[in-house]
DNA sequence: AACTCGCGCTCATTTACATCA
DNA sequence: CATGATGTAAATGAGCGCGAG
């Protein structure tokens, strides 16, 4: 048994993998790997393997969303131990629905849905940066507010305005209720579409452009829980088969120190299965079965061994 | 049908700022 | 009060899909 272990740039295929699997991926990646090898030689494994179905065991962790919380791309590998139950954060639906949703939001499924009820209420700028907020502040969110009424869906021109009408990047802290209103509606899915956006920047005072950055870095704090998580798994696992590794070598050690120690157990012809004339069942043939009892040798035409009672 | 272009989106990375110990 | 660490809102650029011409 063999675990290797491959870190940095394009992982090249393990040795035992040869005929197995190929890694195609040219990125930075972790890559792992699990088979059969003995001192070596596992092409002599492999071959008398044959058809074994046992196969050998690669695992490769990309650096991009190995493991997607709420949605996984097709061309992505995904963990198939991690379940939505390890991971404490909500798991959606892929969102390959999501041009459903454009072209026709589904609003029975919004987050104002169930939440609106609860957080219905009119969370205005004034509490944000939690009643630390300045004037400057107040005035800066409000003429972005009404810019971005006047000028409709947030747009990189938009924000180009922005940037010439506000000098300074001032920084806004989010309320409590604005966190957890846009948390809500993270929970029932991780991307919005157009209308979505629109009103829960409405519902929240913000700016649409805000609610979409919020959802961006929402992701991304998702995404590097779930790189933490997956991690500290493969950490674990690795371990384990390390520790599997070790035993395994130690085994064979003493396999061979056996072997060694005890020659004429070299000269036994291997253990066949035949079948006893007299009562029709499989027994153990082998010449030395034979050498060491002679009488029941003599007694019978073959070098079979039957200790069981003849059928009637 | 193949192509180009513009648009809108997401993602990864970086920057800037607020907050806290 | 100054300072470094941390969290996070926002900016930026690349890449992708899609529809229109």
């Amino acid at each position: 048994m063999e675990l290797a272990l491959c870190l940095g740039d394009t992982p090249k295929p393990f040795s035992f993998l040869d005929k197995t699997q190929k890694m195609v991926h040219k990125d930075i990646g972790f890559c792992m790997a699990l088979g059969p090898h003995i001192n070596g030689r596992s092409q002599d494994i492999e071959e008398t393997r044959g058809s074994s179905t046992d196969p050998t065991v690669q695992l490769n962790l990309l650096p991009f969303s190995p493991v997607q919380i709420n949605q996984t791309p097709p061309s992505k590998l995904s963990f198939p131990w991690l379940t939505k139950n390890l991971l404490s954060e909500p798991v959606g639906p892929p969102d390959s629905n999501r041009q459903e949703r454009e072209d026709g939001p589904a609003l029975s499924s919004s987050p104002n849905s169930t939440v609106s009820s609860i957080f219905n209420m009119d969370l205005s700028i004034y509490t944000s940066n939690h009643g630390r907020g300045n004037k400057r502040d107040l005035e800066t969110s409000l003429s972005e507010i009404e810019r971005e009424e006047r000028g409709g869906s947030s747009s990189r021109a938009s924000d180009h305005d922005d940037e010439e009408n506000c000098l300074a990047r001032k920084k806004l802290r989010l309320s409590k209720e604005q966190s957890a209103f846009l948390e809500e509606s993270f929970k029932e899915h991780n991307t919005l579409n157009p209308k979505e956006k629109q009103d829960l920047a409405k519902q929240l005072n913000l700016r649409p452009r805000q609610v979409e950055v919020w959802f961006q870095n929402r992701r991304a704090r998702t995404k590097l829980k779930q790189t933490e998580v997956d991690c500290e798994y493969l950490k674990k696992y690795c371990e384990t088969l390390t520790e599997e590794n070790r035993r395994l070598q130690k085994e064979l050690q003493e396999l061979r120190a056996l072997k060694t120690s005890q020659p004429f157990y070299k000269q036994l012809p291997a253990t066949t299965l035949t079948m006893c004339p007299s009562c029709e069942r499989c027994v153990a043939s082998t010449a030395y079965a034979a050498s060491i009892t002679a009488t029941a040798a003599a007694a019978t035409d073959n070098t079979t061994l039957c200790l069981s009672k003849p059928r009637s």
